[in-house]
DNA sequence: GCGAAGTATTTTAGGCTTGAAGTAATTCGT
DNA sequence: ACGAATTACTTCAAGCCTAAAATACTTCGC
């Protein structure tokens, strides 16, 4: 009863697995996204590419250039461009052309942005522990140590 | 030296933990689906949302109405009608209205639809192995049960 | 039968994202 | 010093996505 000769893909039943595992992944972080975003749009009418932005400021020593919040994001040049002028719209971040290079600007939280930032980082984490509470210590061990081969195994490609 | 005292956060150390993980997860998730996105629109200007519908299409039985789309999608029915809407500019699907129910129209792909579909898949599918192929049979076993428990409990929180 | 409630879908306004083309300032080679 | 190449950023067109309001049709209660 060797189903292969009636199915002769060239696919084999572990990519299929590879496949579904793959489907799965994206699922999951899809939902834990959809999540966050909805309770930062709710709490704190935010959403998670902003929040993302204003995360790398307020870890980064001092201003940063658009383009190093780019490469920091791992987005488009035009996609910062945009998102900054929001977040300078709103108040929450500074803009300033750098001195020596007119080309340039550099980008830091306000005031405003730093104390909003931190409310929104303590609930953030918050979130982020309830939605995962399901999994012991051990399990999210696993798992991150899992998802980093395969982030390194998918670097080796890309 | 208990450096609890100099760090009066409620966030704990594990809370710190999880939010790398889910930034891991998430990062992980955004490499794998941009370098498929890439692929799909080199070599088959197809985009991964109009992949991802027409797969709906192909493995459900018959043609699926807009919304039994929307929900199998996990996305809200304005976006379908846009992505159904472009599918059918490009011939790839058939959209009728039914005929006991005039509000309600069914999607199904053409023959054209099909037969682009079957060569995507199998790329797609090929790719993802590619792109997992450093992880052996068991890590990818491991990471499968464990995206479905970290699923799970989301699920409870959402 | 008919009005109210419910259902399926579309439309709208706004935001995110990309790739490609464009602008402006700097640096490099000679 | 000065034209060419490079760099930093912006603009544009197109697509994806959502929540909320609107439209069109069906069903339910009486």
């Amino acid at each position: 009863m060797d189903q292969r000769v009636e199915q002769p893909s060239v696919a084999s039943d572990a990519d299929a697995d590879t496949l579904r595992l793959w489907l799965r992944l994206f699922a999951t972080s899809n939902l834990v996204a959809a999540e966050l975003a909805r309770r930062l749009r709710a709490e704190f009418a935010m959403t998670l590419p902003r929040f993302d932005l204003m995360a790398q400021l307020h870890k980064s020593d001092g201003p940063l250039t658009l383009g190093e919040l780019s490469r920091r994001l791992m987005v488009t040049n035009g996609n910062v461009t945009g998102l900054v002028e929001r977040l300078v719209d709103d108040g929450l971040v500074d803009r300033k052309v750098r001195a020596n290079d007119r080309r340039s600007a550099t980008v830091s939280l306000t005031e405003a942005g730093e104390m909003l930032f931190e409310r929104m980082a303590d609930d953030h984490r918050a979130w982020v522990a309830e939605l995962f509470g399901g999994l012991d210590e051990t399990d999210r061990a696993e798992l991150s140590a899992l998802l980093r081969s395969a982030r390194n195994s998918v670097g080796e490609s890309v």
